[in-house]
DNA sequence: ATTAATCGTAACTTTGACTATTACGATTCA
DNA sequence: TGAATCGTAATAGTCAAAGTTACGATTAAT
């Protein structure tokens, strides 16, 4: 979802849940399912009718892949957790505190490294390695967004 | 698991793949398959025939949580992670590398902190917490077993 | 030896969460 | 008015994990 992001933020435009749903090879009902939770933020607002779609409401730079984790989270993060097979059982809750305690590091850990990365970042590290690669163009333009199948 | 082979320190015995199933309210051929991952690195060994089952070969102080936790992974923790749908897009490319080196600083973090937990640091929790909330008793045995239902 | 208890593991079935699809209403532009 | 688009509920499909069955191998007790 990052990756649409930033496209949309490249094409200047509204894309709508059917293109979206193209560039993620899914189909627009889970795009708008999904896109909910960037909408309800503020990070993206819709428009209906003809010539619709999605647009940013905010520029890459005031994005982080924090702020995009946090509003399409649902679930957690981790495969693995505490188990509450035994509530009773003190061998059991001193276990889930230790592993509580672990995944609680881990998250921190992700949300910082998230939170450290501007949308902006994703473009202008493209557009270093671009400006590297080919010195003879002197364009940094947005990487074409994917065919559309 | 970590909860069921610090109960099998306490009981000093073998534990059946019917007992161990019982404890985590499954089946023993669960707990088998489950369990052939602490046997492959050497931490259980299982004895076959009347009165066998498994028993640890490392005491509490030589086992922390990371050792559970790669001998019993199978998969990755993390329930988010790079997509793949067009690896040649270069935008997709970037944002992936972004979302994995954040993963794999939540990764580090983790392991850092279940490899501090030894299993008998659990146990002496537990003791520590019973010794300052009941200071008649001065008797620091292992809290019973769950009781099999 | 025979029997019963136990692990090892392959094969199959069930479950449950996630994804996909269908359907239809609301809105908006031409 | 009609077509395009989002919003969302309801249903169906998918797939990996868990559960189950089955059966062979091993071992202790008698």
């Amino acid at each position: 979802m990052a990756h649409v992001l930033v496209h949309m933020a490249c094409h200047e435009g509204v894309a709508t849940s059917e293109t979206i749903a193209r560039m993620l090879n899914t189909n627009p009902v889970v795009v708008r399912r999904t896109i909910a939770g960037l909408r309800d933020r503020g990070y993206v607002a819709s428009e209906k009718g003809p010539r619709g779609g999605w647009r940013l409401t905010r520029r890459l730079e005031e994005l982080t892949l924090l702020d995009v984790h946090r509003a399409l989270e649902t679930a957690s993060v981790f495969t693995i957790g505490p188990s509450d097979d035994h509530a009773a059982c003190p061998v059991e809750n001193l276990a889930n505190q230790a592993i509580t305690g672990a995944l609680d590091q881990a998250s921190a850990a992700l949300e910082a490294a998230l939170g450290q990365v501007r949308l902006s970042d994703i473009l202008a590290e493209g557009q270093a390695l671009r400006a590297a690669m080919d010195h003879s163009r002197s364009q940094h333009q947005c990487p074409n967004a994917v065919a559309a199948q």
